[in-house]
DNA sequence: ATCCTAAAACGAAATCATTTCTATTTAGAG
DNA sequence: CTCTAAATAGAAATGATTTCGTTTTAGGAT
C-alpha cells in the first residue's frame, strides 16, 4: 500500500524513508488539510524520535515535487494535503471542515496567453483556490 | 490630491488621519508593492514618530476595506498593492521587479457556479494571482 | 471655535510559527 | 557489506507580525 508512496517518492527522486511514506500515509488518510504541527503530533507516537522540523522539512520538499499541494490560509499558517490527482488542477477549500476538493479545469491558460500577448509579460506560475463552505457545511449553517 | 484618498478613507468608515493618507499617497506613487517595513522606513522621516505595528495595521485594516489589495507572495511575507481599480479583477505579478498589473476578466464565475451545483458547495472568496516576468524584464531576460 | 469620546497611534515587549546549525544516523547504490 | 550523500535530531535562533497598556487625535456634537 505504501509501495505507491515509495514508488512516488523515487520518482521525486526523493528517498523513501520510513518519516517520509508516514507522512504521506497519514496526510492521505485525512480528510482535509493538515498543519506540519498537528501532524507532527500525531505522527510522534510512531517513531521514538520525530523532530518538528523534519516534518517542516518534508511536507516543504514534497510539495516541491509536486507529491503534495499547499493550501493558502488565511492565518498566513502552513498546510498541506494529499492529492492523487496528477493533473494540472486547482482546489475547493472548505472553511469550515477543511476538507479540499479539486477542481479540473481552471481555464486559465486564456488568462495567461491574454496577458502574455496584451503587455509582453511572460507568465510563469499561478495560483488559483476557492474558499467556501463545502455541501455538508453549507447545508448545517442553513439549518442554525 | 490626497482628498480623494480621504474620501476614500471615508466611504470605508474609517479616519483620514495623516499618516494613513501618507500610507496610502506612498503606495500610490510605488510602481509595485512594497512591504509594511518598506513603507514604514520611507515614511519615518515625514513624521516625527511613526511606530512600524502602525504601518502593519493600517495596511491590514486598508486592505480589509478593499481600499489596497495584498499580494501573495511565495516568500510568505505580506506585501502591498495600491490599486485604484474598484472592478473585481486580478493581479498579474512580477516576480523581478514587483510590478503589478490588472487582469481585467478573472471567468472564475462560472467555476464557482459549477462547484456549486457539483458538490453542493458554496463559494463564498477566491484567490487568483497570476505569477511570472513583466514585459519589460522578460526582455531584459533574453538578452542575457 | 471648543469639547468630548471613540478611534488611532506609540513603542517596548512578546509571540510563535518556521528555520538554521552542527552532529549523528541511515537509505540505497555499488 | 561498505560507503557516501542525503536525511534527521534537537536545541537554539530568527524575525516578521502582534499584543498591550498608555497617550494622542480626528471629527462629530455643543
Amino acid at each position: 500500500m505504501d509501495q505507491r508512496h515509495a514508488t512516488a517518492l523515487k520518482a521525486a527522486g526523493m528517498k523513501a524513508t520510513p518519516k517520509r511514506l508516514a507522512i504521506l500515509e497519514m496526510l492521505e488518510a485525512e480528510p482535509g488539510y493538515a498543519s506540519p504541527e498537528e501532524l507532527w503530533k500525531r505522527l510522534k507516537d510512531r517513531f521514538d524520535r520525530l523532530g518538528l522540523p523534519t516534518v517542516y522539512r518534508n511536507l516543504e520538499e514534497l510539495s516541491e515535487s509536486g507529491v503534495l499541494s499547499k493550501v493558502i490560509h488565511p492565518n498566513r499558517q502552513l498546510y498541506y494535503y494529499f492529492c492523487s490527482n496528477r493533473e494540472h488542477h486547482h482546489h475547493f477549500v472548505c472553511l469550515s471542515c477543511r476538507k479540499v476538493e479539486d477542481i479540473p479545469s481552471c481555464g486559465i491558460e486564456a488568462l495567461e496567453h491574454e496577458v502574455s500577448k496584451r503587455n509582453g509579460g511572460k507568465v510563469l506560475s499561478h495560483i488559483l483556490q476557492l474558499n467556501g463552505l463545502c455541501g455538508g457545511c453549507a447545508d448545517n449553517e442553513e439549518k442554525r
